[in-house]
DNA sequence: TGCAAATGTGAGGATTATTCATATTTTGAA
DNA sequence: TTCAAAATATGAATAATCCTCACATTTGCA
């Protein structure tokens, strides 16, 4: 009843050539675009290669000239939402300088996030799956860490008599802690959800305050 | 390339016909055996069907007279570590009646969660996939829903003036971050593990007694 | 004993991911 | 312009896997 997914090891799926041609750049765009739109319509996982490369236009043998395997089309998605939003979290903690701005910054940042989650099906599909692939794990894992950093560096700022590496420990924990709050909050309902949100914001500043 | 893993409605998987005689209790005993050995050596994707029959010694058909499919069986298991678990967590915040004594529970309580992580392939395994199956995401909610009221009543004892609605997002909160962060901790090297364990120490004790 | 229910079996059906031999198009140097 | 090499396109065929089902065997029990 099934195909599978590929061997468990997590390589980087990185294209198996990357477009070096006009035409072939805008096919792989087409081949992405279709991609998206069947993840945000049934999840990843129901995603079919055949499916894929009908809606872009294109044959199957032409999806797998540029991505190795299926997982390597969702990596893809999953890479490009990570460079939008480190680009957004960088600017929203950049000139953050005191204890009332990492309030406000933060704040701010979660509300975007939990929005972000709520409206993007394919986010949220990619996001979920991210335990059981590797490549994608790994992923996210780096992507928080450089999230992370842009916390530490405005504690380092706000508390410079503090320990550089609890500081470090700290943001990385209440970062991750806060993707897990979002995956529990929209996985229940949006009232509760609601409820989860307002609650991890108040841990986070509070542990990020050391208050 | 590949088999697939039945469709994505999360169905919980019941087993097709629960096993009346010894002589099949015994056989799905083999079962879950094998597949729980399987699961340690390579991971429940990488599972095949046919070696969990193989290994226990019955037929690919026996083994569909009693699991529905392939998820089913993870599942199993996945329920008798959340029956057992949930067991041992009652047990310990049972008769917890002051701040001193939350602090000592709940602390080894993480401790013996982080070991068990740490310690069992197939529990850390079973609870990596959870976010890509909707049935096994359910049992984990239910869970961690259940283990954050035995949290929830603790608190109410100690904080009998606080909004027992807060205190209820509050438990349930910090319960998820808990696995949240026991998931991340595992991941890591097992150094930069510990200090983030023993942070969400620090942070979950914080915010459940309001200090 | 004998029959119905429970259980056991494994070859084959059904899906999919992925490959590969071959055809077409583009590029860039002569 | 010409043309050979590189890049790209194609989809039928392959391979791997889950799961079904028609039929065989065993067990419980009146």
């Amino acid at each position: 009843m099934e195909g599978r997914v590929g061997s468990q090891d997590g390589q980087i799926a990185s294209p198996r050539r990357a477009p070096s041609q006009q035409r072939s750049r805008e096919r792989v765009e087409r081949m992405l675009a279709a991609a998206s739109a069947l993840i945000a319509e049934q999840g990843s996982d129901a995603m079919r290669m055949g499916e894929v490369a009908e809606r872009a236009g294109v044959s199957i043998g032409s999806l797998y000239q540029f991505f190795p395997d299926k997982r390597a089309i969702v990596w893809a998605l999953a890479e490009r939402y990570t460079a939008e939003s480190q680009a957004c979290i960088s600017a929203a903690l950049a000139d953050v300088s005191d204890a009332e701005g990492l309030g406000q910054a933060f704040s701010e940042l979660v509300d975007i996030y939990y929005r972000l989650f709520l409206a993007e099906p394919v986010m949220r599909d990619i996001w979920s799956g991210t335990q059981a692939d590797k490549a994608l794990r790994e992923l996210e894992l780096a992507d928080s860490r450089a999230n992370a950093e842009f916390l530490t560096a405005v504690l380092k700022r706000l508390r410079p008599a503090a320990d550089p590496a609890a500081l470090e420990t700290t943001a990385f924990l209440v970062w991750q802690m806060g993707e897990a709050a979002m995956r529990l909050a929209i996985s229940v309902g949006r009232e509760e959800g609601d409820r989860l949100v307002a609650a991890y914001k108040r841990m986070a500043l509070r542990e990020l305050l050391d208050q």
